[in-house]
DNA sequence: CTCCAATTGAGAAGGTTTTTCAATTACCCG
DNA sequence: CGGGTAATTGAAAAACCTTCTCAATTGGAG
């Protein structure tokens, strides 16, 4: 179990809430992921780890760390809605289109960009949500042939 | 029929596709909007111009006309794609928190971010999807009270 | 006006997400 | 270490959203 994963269950066990299996395997799924996770492959990954969890218990646990700011939901261009662990501070999703690998960056340069456009706009801007597609180092490397594992 | 409106029509009809009813209504509906619409509102909308269209062929015509560039994909924060029309060249959403008014916004200075994240994490960037939230005037205007129509 | 391919509505099928409820589990307490 | 209790769970069903199929309709060229 990684130093990730630890600190996620304590942050579950700080918030009053139980420390369960499906909640455990949801984490380590996503601590142990380089993209994010739909869903399904949360649920086939804990299948892994215990047949028995179900694909309910998976909505829940996702709905419950997502408001607990543990893990965040991550849009794709086409598909919505993939999660990945939340670094903790604002953070956005680079999205590799071959390999689907992510990344997260911060330091999130907006602020002059924000300040202008709630000049034209007459807005008061409240919140930003920035995703990223790109092509990762290692699929431009192993260009034009298929995605890498 | 707004300007807006006739151009979108001639639009269709110089790529080969009828105008129908159906194309008709979806596109006054866009057209007419503040905001981005969802498949559900759009069906709405058109069934006020003839009840008879069904919500099959409104998925449909997203489809085709999203597939032209007539119109784009909104995402918001919670629930997936809403639908704006497509102004020429690259836009951004601005979303009101409260009424749910958008507003388009061009310009997009993100150059300098881009290259920065691209130099930090190897990725070579070809993508990017901005969704900002915020309070528009007249909300601000009518202070902490309900949304304005 | 007529004709033909494009387009449509209805219904069904496929998929995803939520709800309900009894059974199970994590963990507090002794 | 067990035992009690409230939180959590799995299964089944319901609700919902999206796609598919096919016969009927419609827009627009001629």
């Amino acid at each position: 179990m990684d130093d990730h994963e630890q600190t996620v269950l304590d942050d579950l066990r700080a918030h009053g809430y139980k420390v369960t299996q499906a909640r455990r395997a949801v984490i380590r799924a996503l601590t142990g992921s380089v993209r994010p996770l739909s869903v399904n492959e949360l649920h086939a990954q804990a299948q892994r780890m215990n047949p028995a969890i179900g694909l309910v218990t998976i909505y829940r646990t996702v709905e419950l760390l997502t408001h607990l700011d543990l893990i965040r939901p991550v849009h794709l261009m086409d598909n919505c809605h993939g999660y990945a662990v939340a670094s903790p501070g604002h953070t956005h999703h680079l999205v590799c289109k071959k390999c689907h690998r992510a990344v997260e960056f911060d330091g999130c340069d907006l602020g002059l960009f924000l300040e202008q456009v709630a000049r034209e706009t007459g807005y008061r801007i409240t919140g930003h949500w920035l995703e990223l597609e790109g092509i990762c180092a290692r699929c431009q490397a192993a260009d034009g042939s298929a995605p890498q594992p």
